[in-house]
DNA sequence: GATGAATGAGATTTCATTCAT
DNA sequence: TATGAATGAAATCTCATTCAT
C-alpha cells in the first residue's frame, strides 16, 4: 500500500492547482472571457496537461461551479446553526443567498450559470455525483424545515413543502441574479437599496408562507 | 405618390425580412452560435447588407428581443382586458408570463438574456428609446394596480409599491427561467406539473401581497 | 450659345464641390481613413454620384493632389517674386518647399504619395494632363535659374543643370518627407529643431552648388 | 544536448521559414497587397499558426524588415572594410544606399515605408530592441566619421556633425526612394542614367561638406 | 505523465463599386 | 442626372482541442 494511493493523492492534488489558477483566471478575466490557454499559463502548466485532468473547458468551469456550491452549502449550514427558531432558520436560508451573492459574485454567477445552462454533460463524471447528492440533501432539509414549520404550527398548513421549497428556491435564486445585474439602475432610478430589497423580499415570503 | 414614402416602407420592409430570418436562425441554432453569415444566408442577402439596417450583431438580436417583449406585453394587455377585478388583474400578470414562456420560449430566453446581460450599446438607437418607453409604462401599470389594491382594501397597506413590484417581477421571471431549464427533471424526479407549481406560486404571492 | 455652357458650368462646379467635400474629409480623417461614403456624405450626394465625376476613388483623391500643387507651385511664385537675387531665389525654393510641408502637411503627403506611387491610372485624364504639363513648366523654371546663376557666375560652371536639379528637387522632398515623421523623435532624441535643420541644409545646399 | 535547446532551434528555424514566405509574398504581391491568408498558405501552415510566431501582422513584416537593415547595414560595414581613406568611406556609403536599392528593390521599400509610416507598435518586442540598436550604432559610426573627416582637415570645421549626417541621412534615402520611382520616366524623358544621377549626387555632397 | 506546436473553423466588420430605377 | 440599395471579396485575429514526441 503506497505507490498507488500517493499516486491518487498527487493526482488529485494537481487536479485542485489547476482549479485554484482556473478560479483564479474567472474572478480576475470575467466568465466568459477566460480561455484555456489563460487557465494553463497560471497553472505553470501547458495546456494539453488540462486535458489530462478534466474532459474539456466545461468541465473544469463545472468544478470551480462545485466549490462555489459547496462554500454556499457551508455558509448556509454555518448560519443555520447559530438559528434559534424555525422561522429564524428560514430567515436565515433567505438571507445567506444574499450574503452569497454578495461576498462572491463569481462563484453565483457560475452557479446560476450552470443552473440555467443543461449542458449535455457526460453526467457519469465524479463531479456530477456529487453535486447531485448535495442538491439532494440540500432540498430535503429545506423540506425538513417546512415540514417541521407545519408541525409547529408557524406555516400554513395548505402549503404543499416540495413545490414550496422549489418556488422559493427559484425564485430567490432568479430574482438575485437579476437584481445582482440591473441593481445599479434600480439604485439610480428608483432609490431602492439592497438592504431595503432584501428586507422586503423577507416581509413578502413570511407573509406568503407564515401561518397567522 | 411618394417615392420616398414607399422607398421607407420597402426598407422598413427588408428589415423587417431579417429580422425574420435572424428569428429563424436564433430560435433554430440557439442563441449564441447565431452567426451573422447564417442570418445573411437565411435572409438571401449578403452579409454586408445586414449591416445596411443594423449597426452590429447586438442590434440586430436585439431587434428580436425587441419583437418578443412587444409580444409579451401584447399579451398582458389582452389579458388584463378580460380581467374583472384587481385581484383578478394580478392573478392574470402572473399566469400571463408562464404562458408567454409556454408559447414563446425562445423570445422568453432572450428576453431573459437582454436583462441580465448588460451590453455597452450604443444606446442611442430608435429600438433602445422604445424599449425603455415601454418598460417604464409596463412598470408603471403594474404600480397603479398595486396602488389600486391598496385603495380597495384588497392589498397589504405596509406594502411599498415599488420595491414590491420589482421585487415580484424578478423573481417571476427568474423563476420563470430557470424552471424552463429544469422542467424535466422536477418533473421525473419529482412529479410536479407545470399547472400545479402555477397555482403554488400564485397562491404564494397572492398570501404574501393579500390583505387577509 | 448657353445651354451646353451652363451645363459644362454647372458641372464643374458639382465637381469642384466634391472635390471640396473629399478635401475636408481628407484633411480631417486622415489620408488613408478616407471612405468614398464618407465624402459622398459630407457632399451631400448619393456614393454612386461621385461616379459620375471621377472614374474612381484615386482619380477623385489625385483631384485633391492637384490642387496641393497648385498651391504649392503658386507659393513658389509669390516668393520668387520677392526675391532679388538668383541667390536669393534659390535660397527661397528651398525655404517655401519647407514651408509648405508645414502650412499644408496633408496636401504635402498626397503629394508625396502620388510621388511615389505611380498608380496604373489612365493617364488619358484631363487632370494628369495639367499635372504634367505643371511639372514641366516648374522643372523648367529651376533650370532657367541654375543656368542664370552660372552665367552670372555665381553657380559652379561643372554643374549639370538638369541632374543637379532633378537631385536636389528628389532630395528635398524626400528629406521633409522623412523628417516631418520622424521630427518628434528627432526633437526629443537629438534636440534638433526644424530651423536648425532648415538653415543646414540651406548650408549644405548652398556649399554644394556655389561657386566660390 | 537537450530538448530544449532543440526545441528553440527548430522553433527559430520555423520562424525564419515563416518570414521566408511572407518575404515571398510581399516581394511578389506587393508590400501592402500582404495578407496573412497568403502567407499562412504560402509557408504551407494555418493562419493560425503565424500567430504562435508574430503578435500580428505588423510584427510578422517588421522582421522581413529587419532583415533587410541587417542587410543593408552589412553592406556598408563589408564596404567600408575596403575603403582607404575617410573620403572614400563617405564615398562609399553614399554608394552604397544606391546599390542596396538596386539589389533589394523590395526590402529598400520596406525600409522606406517603416521609416516614414509610425505605427503604433507595442515596441517591447526582442525586434524592436535590436533595430533600435543597430540604428543608434549605424548613426554613430556616421558621426564618428564626419569627425574623423573634421580632424582630418577634410570636412569643413562649420558643419555639425548630429543634423549633418541626419539631412544627408534622410535626403539620400528620400531621393532615393522617389528616384526609384520615377526612373523610368527620368530615363525616357531626359536620358539620365542612374550612374550619371549616382556621380552627380556624390559630386554635390562632396563640393557640400568637403573642406577647400 | 507532460507538453509545445499546430490548426480548423470560424467570427465580425469594412468598403469600393455597380445597378436598377 | 442622381441615387439608395446591395454585395463580393476580403481582412485580421481567436480559441478549444488534438497530436507527436
Amino acid at each position: 500500500m503506497g505507490v498507488a494511493e500517493r499516486r491518487e493523492r498527487e493526482r488529485l492534488q494537481r487536479r485542485n492547482d489547476i482549479i485554484d489558477a482556473a478560479e483564479r483566471v474567472v474572478f480576475k478575466e470575467g466568465f466568459d472571457r477566460v480561455t484555456m490557454a489563460a487557465i494553463a499559463e497560471k497553472a505553470e502548466l501547458g495546456k494539453a496537461t488540462l486535458y489530462l485532468y478534466f474532459k474539456n473547458k466545461e468541465d473544469l468551469l463545472f468544478a470551480i461551479f462545485l466549490r462555489g456550491q459547496e462554500i454556499l452549502f457551508k455558509m448556509v449550514d454555518d448560519s443555520l446553526k447559530k438559528a434559534k427558531s424555525t422561522r429564524n432558520k428560514i430567515e436565515i436560508l433567505l438571507k445567506v443567498i444574499f450574503r452569497f451573492q454578495s461576498k462572491h459574485p463569481d462563484y453565483f454567477n457560475l452557479f446560476f450559470y450552470f443552473m440555467t445552462n443543461r449542458i449535455e454533460f457526460s453526467k457519469d463524471t465524479e463531479d456530477h455525483r456529487r453535486n447531485e447528492e448535495m442538491d439532494q440533501a440540500f432540498l430535503n432539509k429545506w423540506i425538513l424545515l417546512v415540514d417541521e414549520g407545519k408541525q409547529e404550527g408557524i406555516i400554513r398548513k395548505d402549503l404543499n413543502p416540495l413545490p414550496t421549497v422549489l418556488l422559493i428556491w427559484m425564485q430567490l435564486i432568479g430574482m438575485i441574479k437579476i437584481y445582482s445585474v440591473i441593481e445599479p439602475e434600480v439604485n439610480q432610478l428608483f432609490r431602492i437599496k439592497r438592504s431595503v430589497l432584501m428586507n422586503e423580499y423577507t416581509k413578502l415570503i413570511f407573509q406568503g408562507i407564515l401561518d397567522t
